[in-house]
DNA sequence: AGAAGTTGATTAAACGCTTGTTTAATATTG
DNA sequence: CAATATTAAACAAGCGTTTAATCAACTTCT
């Protein structure tokens, strides 16, 4: 394997590893050990523990430059089907970088005083003036409700989204008793995209 | 000071400790240390640092009872009061048990397979359930709007509550930029209450 | 073309330090 | 005097990191 792709074995091993046990919690051998690597290699490579961490944001930062509205710009659908796209944008990318974001909760969001909890409000603030700034296009198109608090709509987003994506044993455990079936990881995909739609419809709508 | 108080003393650190810094990235000698206790006290009181954190559920134990129920139902306020009663209830609660609930996201939901994330799991089933009972018997009742998916309404009451409190740096920013004012975090309180009334009375009214 | 040299990758071992816990002696209390 | 509380010191194990030696691949020189 090329030496680059080996930091980038080592980087998602890592992130895996800090995700589920936490960075604390995450020892160097065991991460060389995941990696299948000597324990120096994580030195040699990264300089320190520490620095692997602040390089499995770096290897996350295209992810996080949430670039979604050229999508949205372009586009000749309607502002609902808009919404929807940018709903479903939302949930997968949460989806699809789960190890990141269980990392930036625990170590990021919980002790808020660092340089790297500076650098992800920024990105939090980036995000929701994107966002706010479609909605309030939407409102002066006419098509979105006026009378609507916009970091209200943002938590809503952000709190649901992560909630159910973050205690899934618990959603699962509740439609399995009211339904009887065992929703996989898709479903609850899915379970979190339509609460989405119909609470961003229940406030957006004009009535 | 008696030693049952010592103890307490020593629980109420080490919480406050773990809650910031994670279970893992908290020493028995930061405990001692912040407790004003000799290392050895920890061992000599609880067994083992896992037994402390043990201890520390146990000792938040009465509020996870969650007897929401007796005083709504002796009650002769309507059932809008009621909810929100129900509503403020649920928040100053986590407010008040910040630093539990940040050990349970860091420790318990984050890698959810042991005895604590099932013991954890049956309390959200169990408060779930006295949630949705009170719905359920004000859809009955006629008041509350039949329409309206029970797990919805409760990942929303759960998702955006937490999200506002957890991440008060990010929503103190936002507000400071659209109305040049610095939130206290009773003013985020009564913010999360606002938002979540509103939220409730858009899902359970009839039109 | 083949030996010598250069560079970076990889290793096992060791480093000093911190970890959670225990010990054995001392202090405090009833 | 007995029982409990408290202490400083020691314990082995694990931590993150460094060292020095070896390995592999490629360049350079004759």
């Amino acid at each position: 394997m090329e030496t680059k792709d080996k930091k980038h074995f080592i980087v998602e091993k890592a992130e895996e590893l800090f995700a589920n046990q936490g960075f604390s919690g995450t020892s160097v051998r065991e991460i060389a050990k995941a990696a299948d690597v000597n324990v120096a290699m994580i030195s040699y490579y990264f300089g320190s523990k520490e620095k692997l961490l602040m390089e499995i944001f770096r290897y996350r930062a295209d992810y996080l430059q949430t670039k979604i509205g050229n999508l949205l710009n372009n586009s000749s659908l309607s502002w609902w089907d808009k919404l929807d796209i940018h709903i479903d944008h939302y949930v997968e990318k949460i989806k699809d970088n789960q190890h990141l974001h269980r990392i930036i909760m625990r170590e990021v969001d919980m002790n808020s005083c660092s340089k790297v909890s500076e650098f992800f409000l920024e990105h939090k603030k980036a995000h929701f003036k994107i966002f706010s700034q479609y909605i309030r296009e939407g409102q002066e198109a006419g098509v979105f409700n006026k009378e609507v608090d916009l970091l209200a709509l943002y938590t809503s987003l952000a709190g649901i989204s992560k909630y159910i994506l973050f205690n899934q044993d618990f959603v699962r455990t509740i439609i399995k008793e009211q339904t009887g079936n065992t929703l996989t990881e898709e479903d609850l995909i899915q379970l979190a995209k339509k609460y989405l739609k119909n609470f961003f419809r229940k406030y957006l709508e004009i009535n």
